[in-house]
DNA sequence: GACCTGAAGAATGTCGACAATATAACGATT
DNA sequence: AATCGTTATATTGTCGACATTCTTCAGGTC
């Protein structure tokens, strides 16, 4: 695997535009302890504002301080965690001070991802939005299976992290990925945070239509008054009419190991 | 400094909606470190592609192993750095296969930003503009003065994350910022990377102009034109015609420090 | 009773050392 | 001549220990 087999393998069998296999890349130490901490930020196990003592969850995942040190930073820098000196690691609380500029940013990230998914051809969107589709019937299913606010929210979550990723983008995938974890700890840092519009549906079909029909800028727009409506909520301003289920953590995992 | 005070204060002074004075927050180690490695990758000190061993650097900057590798990860987080098990750390190269999805990202981030600030109320949008302007008239005195590839793109680069500052959005600015020093690494990655087209400024003077009169979309839509050949050029299907300005790198400094 | 001051405790920040791994050089082989 | 296998070197990955800092709690004071 070094350079002068690479020369060879180009003599022989000529120049490749594209590599015949993905390159072997094993997964750190870091990088498994990252995800484990994401997802436990995810899934509600560490929960905002809590302080994240080192020792303790070191020896949980089995590692020393070190390598925890290490994957901390780039929670930190990803802005799931907060480092402050000598009192150490703290998870971020995404305040309602913060939900306008969160959601300026998803709307920055996603409004790009289905306006980039609008404008392909026929042939080409459908095969990239496939997926996409599968996760709004998920989301269609937990609505209808009445499960609690937490799944809708997670099955809405999978469908617009789906979203960016169906654009094949991996830097907006890696964004789109730190904002969704952003959206759950907004959720998590306010009661009624798990409150579920019951129109939620309406407006993903109508995203989704827009999509599919190439209309990218209606279908930015559908989002933009989608997040403007959640975040009106979130901030109070708003008053009825909602369906207000509110629902309880489980262990559920969503993996962000998706990067550049 | 205590929840107590805050009471008191409280007590004495009212309600206050906004915090009289930001929270004093001493930048760890690790900030500063990271900094370091982000300016000396701007700055071209690290080149794309070179390996970063820790012994060395970490005794440059005066520190031990243990902070750097912390502060390595975030810029592994960020993309600027890679990180293979065993065999550490390299400075990302962007290849141009990687030159059109960092642009799209750009123009998600700075399209949303220059929408954003166009669709202010006048009064506001002066006020946060003011900034950019500053900017964009270093990018005219950089041009006018004959300065070479290098200032001139610094001044480019400044101008376009100005503009995302410009929001206030913090989210977006940190991804900008990542944006933009990862445009700079494309730059370096490249023999010809700095080449310079001629109606850069004029570019820019119509974008400052739309936003000025609130016509967003057509900034954004400026944006996306000027991304959209700054990609042909640097993947070479654009032949002419081009003023090709190529300089060296000093050891300017880039402050991207700001952080949610 | 509330507030300030100080000390005890616990957690973090940093460092050095060791083991594990990748890289490079060298020689042997087809 | 090119390739494979081996060895030596250097670097990384991980850990434990210590100094430093923050937090907490008790005591004293207004």
């Amino acid at each position: 695997m070094n350079e002068t087999q690479d020369r060879d393998a180009l003599r022989r069998n000529g120049p490749v535009t594209r590599p015949l296999v993905n390159m072997v890349r094993r997964p750190s130490t870091v990088d498994l302890i990252a995800v484990e901490l994401r997802n436990a930020i995810y899934g509600g196990t560490l929960l905002p504002g809590s302080s994240v003592r080192e020792a303790e969850v070191a020896s949980q995942l089995g590692v020393s301080r070190g390598p925890l040190r290490e994957s901390a930073q780039r929670l930190v820098q990803e802005g799931l965690l907060v480092a402050r000196p000598g009192a150490g690691l703290r998870v971020v609380t995404v305040g309602v001070d913060q939900v306008a500029e969160l959601y300026a940013a998803r709307l920055a990230i996603e409004g790009a991802a289905v306006r980039h998914l609008a404008g392909l051809e026929p042939a080409d969107r459908e095969r990239h939005v496939g997926t996409v589709r599968d996760l709004f019937s998920a989301l269609e299913a937990a609505l209808a299976d009445g499960s609690d606010a937490r799944r809708i929210g997670d099955a809405d979550l999978d469908l617009h992290f789906g979203l960016v990723e169906a654009t094949g983008n991996l830097r907006m995938t890696a964004m789109a990925s730190t904002l969704i974890v952003q959206t759950r700890l907004a959720a998590l840092s306010h009661r009624d945070g798990y409150v579920v519009r019951t129109d939620i549906l309406d407006v993903h079909r109508t995203l989704m239509g827009q999509i599919s029909d190439g209309e990218g800028l209606a279908a930015e727009r559908t989002l933009a008054e989608h997040f403007q409506q959640t975040v009106d909520r979130l901030l109070g301003r708003l008053e009825e009419p909602f369906s207000t289920v509110t629902g309880e953590a489980d262990g559920s995992h969503f993996s962000f190991n998706r990067l550049p």
